[in-house]
RNA sequence: GCGGCUAUAGCUCAGAGGGAGAGCACCACCUUGACACGGUGGGGGCCAUAGGUUCGAUUCCUAUUAGCCGCACCA
């Protein structure tokens, strides 16, 4: 671009079209390997593993939040010469595919038992290759810098071995076992679920009250349920062993209406006197209370369902009826033998599975649990200490540490078929069960060769969790794993610290004796512009590549970024997106204007020794303090206020001061003054483009590459730093005070309708010299905005008679519009200005006299107080001055 | 029941112990040689309520109200 001539770059069109640039950037970046983490020994490693996205399906609008964060952060470290890794990688989420890929089938008529365990597993490896290259694609019209010579998948060969070697390392140390217990059964994926898999949801049911008939026919007792069905599997009646109604009948026995089952009154503490009757049924095999009850009281557990929640043979004549029908039918029967005699309406929470939104069922089956006492201890101490991992914002740490010590012990197994195969096998001769890597030739127990592996799998969490690791190659001792694990950061949604944050620790710290990342960034959800999570049932998602086929990727990251504050959920709009794109087109439109004015000045020809004007030291300080403020944001992960100090840099000091100031040089005489203004519009657009490049990454690249610039490309280079060399508050103030002086101009000019286009007079007075010296050197700037036909500076001038007057600090401006006034306009317009003064200066007086004040408050405080005061006392005295005059 | 978050302009949201901000919307003017996906100017808020700490609170603390979320219990 640097030997094209003007007319050309002229050329460029005056609106930005991403989609041109995006994808020609994106082929460009991976095939020169920019993402590609070097390895390079004299660089310092930071990296990230990406939250893998299931293979269930495309990325919504949540990951575009999340992997944009994650972006950022490395696009900025790789900038600042890190050794970047970004690692990229998918789930194989086990019942959320196995359900999809199911439902598909059922569309064609077919179960997965219609084809078998093989050729049903084939059909979801062909379903998760396709949605693996819809997720890839989407990542790439993200602009997403990942490593994809690393990219791994849960199920790939290595990561089932770190599963295997997990599994079998915690089952040799005890901490997992296999038992026959309560769990919470989904009874339409027909699977056990863990406890968070569950989603409680407030129900309105009613209570049912029952008298059971004492066997020795001295009466009843009374009992109350929510589930009549789950009388059938009753093997008891508990009662508070301190509650005086019911001490009498401990120990007697009743019979169970219908079934005919005779069963034990016996006192137990669990017992609460005030609920219901006070008398509760017990049902070990459907209720996890019941349950403990059952053990503590050597209760007969009877299952009276079976794994689609049908009734079962231990359900007499209801058998084959679902767990509602028989309720229904239950309840009439109970009614006709007045067994049943009060319903109540209650609201009670009830379990749903989080999956496949059925009724949760707690249920008596044999599966896997990993012991979480000591796994949850390790890390509880490790987070007590101080040593354990920073939560951003801070207060998820309280959540996760709740949850970990009231966590309870954690079933892994599940019964599908995607998934790893629990690695556990069962002789078929003596029943033994060996758990082991790999499948063994025979028992080693009885030696013979029949052995069967578990049909199950491990919950898709199992693996999730070791995935900072055994995504470097763990449990071998891979160069990436010694080099970039522990992870700098991870960067999910409060949503999942329970599921995946928590359990990564606890084996991390397990396994590798590190935690998995030093930081935890936790963001909020994305809703839509109503508030309402955006859900598939709903209908109200917005597809991320929807966004960017509209407005580009850069303006979808800028929105995503700069809409939320920390932790906090953040909702979509249409006009947030829109004035993103409205700002990329913005730095389009300003680069353009360079460009158009570059001629043949190169990147070498960036002086910015030589003599600066006020306005070039002050966009340089301005620059400056811009880029060290994003960095401190983005050091604290403060993406929102990163993001506000680019747009109001770029925008509002850039655009609208420095370019229009640049003109008077570009299209000026003086050939040296115009290097100047060429350098600093070059400097200044370059490291602005570096400092928003992790946010918008392909405008910057295509701009960067089209002005002058050193290097192969904007994602390597430096990213800008505070410099001390360009700090300049001298300038700063003496800019203000300009632009003070422009804006009133402009203010009095659009109040008095007098257009830009009709040159005024004008009369600046300053109240000294060094003031006056100021204004001298920004004279061309004000011409350049207020265009005036004359223009005076004197600190002696006198007020002209018909005029208009503005005050800013140390100056006072006259506008003779002699003709063009109203005068009864003026003098309400000075009357405002009067009003907003005298209110400005009562108050800091108020606070000048309090004796507290002056004795308790900082120094520089009151210093600063006391020199508005006098500020706004000089403004409105002229004010006032000024008013007597209108007003004679 | 326990814990957390939120309450600021019409809408969505930043913000900071000492002069209330942005985007969008609104009003007026401007087709100015980068940009109408633009420019200039403007209107609009006792910063939820009541206490407290402080010289000073919209900001910190407590309570209240409203909304949201998590956990536990729910026979």
């Amino acid at each position: 671009m640097n030997n094209e001539t003007a007319k050309e770059q002229q050329q460029i069109p005056t609106v930005y079209d991403p989609q041109a640039a995006e994808q020609r950037l994106y082929d460009w970046w991976i095939e020169s390997q920019f993402f590609k983490a070097t390895g390079e020994a004299d660089k310092q490693p930071y990296s990230i593993v990406i939250p893998p996205p299931n293979v269930t399906g495309v990325l919504h609008m949540g990951h575009a939040l999340d992997f944009t964060l994650q972006d950022v952060l490395v696009r900025r470290k790789r900038m600042q010469g890190y050794d970047a890794l970004w690692l990229p990688g998918m789930d194989h989420a086990g019942i959320a595919t196995q359900a999809r890929v199911e439902a598909t089938l059922r569309q064609e008529g077919i179960s997965r038992f219609d084809l078998g365990r093989e050729m049903f597993l084939e059909k979801v490896w062909e379903w998760k290759e396709h949605y693996a290259s819809v997720i890839r694609a989407q990542w790439r019209r993200m602009g997403f810098s990942l490593d994809y010579s690393r990219e791994r998948f849960t199920m790939d060969e290595g990561l089932s071995r770190a599963v295997r070697t997990v599994f079998v390392k915690l089952y040799e140390k005890g901490l997992i076992y296999r038992g026959n217990r309560i769990i919470n059964w989904d009874p339409a994926a027909r699977t056990a679920l863990s406890d968070i898999e569950v989603e409680y949801k407030e129900v309105k049911g009613a209570l049912h009250h029952m008298r059971y008939p004492l066997q020795d026919g001295s009466g009843h007792i009374t009992v109350a349920t929510t589930r009549p069905e789950t009388m059938l599997g009753d093997t008891g009646i508990a009662v508070h062993p301190d509650d005086e109604r019911y001490k009498h009948l401990v120990g007697k026995t009743v019979f169970l209406p219908i079934i005919g089952r005779e069963i034990p009154i016996f006192a137990d503490e669990y017992v609460d006197m005030d609920f219901g009757s006070g008398a509760v049924k017990v049902t070990p095999a459907h209720d996890p209370n019941d349950f403990e009850m059952g053990l503590r009281h050597n209760l007969e557990m009877i299952s009276v369902m079976d794994e689609s929640a049908t009734m079962n043979e231990n359900a007499g004549p209801y058998q084959g009826l679902d767990r509602f029908e028989c309720r229904k039918q239950i309840l009439k029967d109970l009614q006709e033998q007045d067994v049943l005699f009060k319903i109540e309406e209650h609201i009670h929470s009830v379990g749903h599975s989080e999956r496949s939104g059925a009724v949760v069922e707690p249920f008596l089956s044999t599966q896997w649990f990993v012991a979480m006492k000591p796994l949850a201890d390790t890390a509880i101490e490790l987070q007590k200490q101080g040593d354990g991992v920073r939560f951003v914002p801070d207060r998820f740490e309280k959540i996760y540490l709740h949850w970990i010590e009231n966590v309870r012990d954690w079933c892994i197994s599940r019964q599908l078929w995607w998934g790893h195969r629990i690695p556990a096998w069962y002789c078929d001769e003596c029943n033994e069960t060996i758990v082991s890597m790999e499948k063994p030739a025979s028992c080693p127990k009885c030696g013979h060769a029949h052995l069967r592996q578990d049909e199950d799998v491990l919950d898709t969490w199992f693996s999730s969790g070791l995935w900072p690791f055994s995504t470097m190659g763990w449990p071998d001792e891979t160069d990436d794993l010694k080099r970039y694990y522990p992870t700098d950061v991870l960067v999910t949604g409060y949503d999942i610290i329970y599921f995946w944050v928590a359990r990564m620790i606890f084996t991390g710290l397990e396994f590798t004796g590190e935690k998995p990342f030093r930081d935890v960034l936790i963001h909020g959800l994305i809703r839509d512009s109503q508030g309402r999570k955006m859900s598939k049932s709903l209908g109200n998602g917005v597809d991320p590549l929807e966004v960017i086929e509209q407005y580009g990727a850069d303006a979808l990251r800028f929105m995503l970024m700069t809409a939320s504050s920390p932790g906090n959920d953040l909702r979509f709009y249409w006009e947030k997106v829109e004035s993103a794109r409205n700002f990329a087109n913005k730095i389009w439109n300003a680069s353009r204007f360079v460009m158009m004015n570059l001629g043949d000045f190169r990147y070498e020809d960036i002086d910015l020794h030589g003599e600066l004007g006020t306005a070039d030291k002050w966009i340089l300080h301005r620059l400056n303090e811009t880029a060290a403020g994003v960095n401190a944001a983005l050091e604290r992960y403060d993406f929102g206020e990163a993001g506000r100090q680019l747009y109001e840099f770029i925008w509002s000091e850039y655009c609208d001061w420095y370019i229009e100031l640049a003109k008077l040089y570009l299209q000026g005489e003086d050939a040296a003054a115009k290097r100047t203004t060429q350098s600093v519009l070059v400097y200044v657009l370059d490291q602005s483009l570096r400092l928003l490049h992790p946010f918008m990454p392909f405008i910057t690249e295509e701009i960067w590459q089209h002005i002058p610039h050193q290097g192969q490309t904007i994602t390597l280079a430096a990213y800008p730093e505070h410099q001390q060399r360009f700090v300049d508050e001298q300038a700063a103030r003496e800019m203000e005070l300009l632009m003070d002086m422009i804006r009133s101009v402009r203010n009095i000019r659009a109040e008095m309708n007098v257009p830009q286009s009709r040159p005024v007079a004008m009369i600046v007075k300053p109240a000294n010299s060094e003031t006056e010296a100021l204004i001298r050197r920004g004279k061309a700037y004000i011409r350049r905005f207020c265009n005036p036909d004359s223009l005076t500076i004197d600190q002696t001038a006198v007020t002209p008679e018909k005029s208009v007057t503005a005050v800013v600090t140390g100056t006072e401006l006259f506008l003779p519009l002699a003709g063009m006034i109203d005068v009864d306009a003026e003098i309400a317009r000075l009357e405002k200005e009067w009003k907003h003064l005298d209110a400005e200066v009562e108050r800091v007086e108020k606070k000048l006299s309090n004796q507290g004040f002056l004795a308790k408050a900082p120094a520089d405080v009151v210093e600063a107080e006391r020199t508005k005061g006098l500020d706004y006392a000089e403004k409105r005295e002229k004010v006032q001055a000024r008013l007597e005059e209108l007003r004679r």
